[in-house]
DNA sequence: CGTCTATTTGAATGTACTCAAAAGCGGTGG
DNA sequence: CCACCGCTTTTGAGTACATTCAAATAGACG
């Protein structure tokens, strides 16, 4: 298991000794899953906070018309979890899968307690964790209401370098809360490439 | 000062004896803003988390053009604060303004910091607040994804029953994220009333 | 090479916005 | 108490933004 790409992550926010860092790191489990593979089903409880070490993850709803609205990606040195569910055990509103083949770094809710209890500065390290999304969102939610879906399109290209060739141009647009089709629209008109 | 709301709000999370609340307590400043007044100004740093007991705020963002995007409305017994400006003091991206007369209790970030050293179950308190709103955004975001002006529409009906009555529509319109003029249509549409 | 899925294109439709004007409502001053 | 002023809401016409449906084309993968 490549430990690096978690490591550096967790000290962007927190200080930690080599005895911490190992100590976090005996639990954590290692998964590989492929394009198109279910890491979380809708319904199910959440059990895993996810760490990409590489490729890239959505998360989704899917309404009762059958139509996948894409509520986040996450791509390498990013964490991935159905947070609802994974803090209050209750069966998942989201569904995971992957856009590409993806190595993920998993830890268990039981597993991040014994953490913070033993390591308080994990608690912080979460806690910053939860803030720096809850800000991700409030600016989504603003370019929601103040922006064309082209300006957004825009926004999410330079938000998310590169990953117009990464994944589906229907993935892209499923996340900006367009049909593929206007998406294809959009992209002509702009002839952006 | 009337703190029997806020004393209330805090025991639903958390379990807290008398000189617990009392020290908390002594932290608070109340304040009383009549409509229209501004709460926080975009631009300056947001000093104070805001608990409301009597009263309507908003929190809005004002886009180049000018135009006002409501981000979120707190009634009684809510909080509101601009919380990225509150925790990292930069200055504000939003401002907050009364739509009603309202009556606010504030808590400085440093009064707050002193609370939690002292009597830790404040910091899981408000951990809890956030990933509350972090939730209520995620279902914010879901919802502009899905729905219909009409169908967000419906739902913020449901979830802030009456508030259409207390507030000016066109504060409705710039919250759903669509024009005054379009959702005085919708009413008549549907004739809802 | 054939199959499956994604993307493009076009036409018709629906959703939401702009502009402009009229009507309604609330507060203020005489 | 009434008249006036300013702001909100309504209404209508015209336009722009975005969707649906259908069909053609292009790419990806076994």
């Amino acid at each position: 298991m490549n430990s690096d790409p978690i490591v550096k992550n967790l000290l962007k926010s927190i200080v930690l000794d080599q005895s911490e860092i190992d100590y976090f790191l005996s639990f954590l489990g290692e998964v590989t899953v492929k394009r198109r593979e279910i890491v979380l089903q809708a319904g199910d409880p959440c059990k895993y906070q996810n760490f990409i070490t590489q490729g890239c993850l959505r998360m989704f709803h899917t309404d009762r018309k059958g139509i996948e609205h894409i509520v986040a990606f996450a791509i390498e040195d990013m964490w991935m979890t159905d947070l609802y569910s994974y803090l209050t055990s209750t069966s998942a509103t989201f569904s995971i899968d992957a856009l590409e083949d993806t190595k993920i770094l998993q830890i268990e809710k039981a597993s991040m307690k014994k953490v913070c209890d033993k390591i308080p500065k994990f608690e912080r390290l979460f806690r910053l964790m939860l803030q720096k999304a809850f800000f991700a969102q409030q600016l989504r939610i603003m370019q929601h209401l103040s922006s064309t879906a082209q300006q957004r399109y825009l926004y999410f290209r330079k938000n998310f370098p590169g990953m117009e060739h990464r994944i589906p141009q229907k993935q892209i647009a499923s996340f900006l809360g367009i049909t593929p089709v206007f998406l294809s629209m959009l992209r002509r008109k702009e002839a952006i490439r």
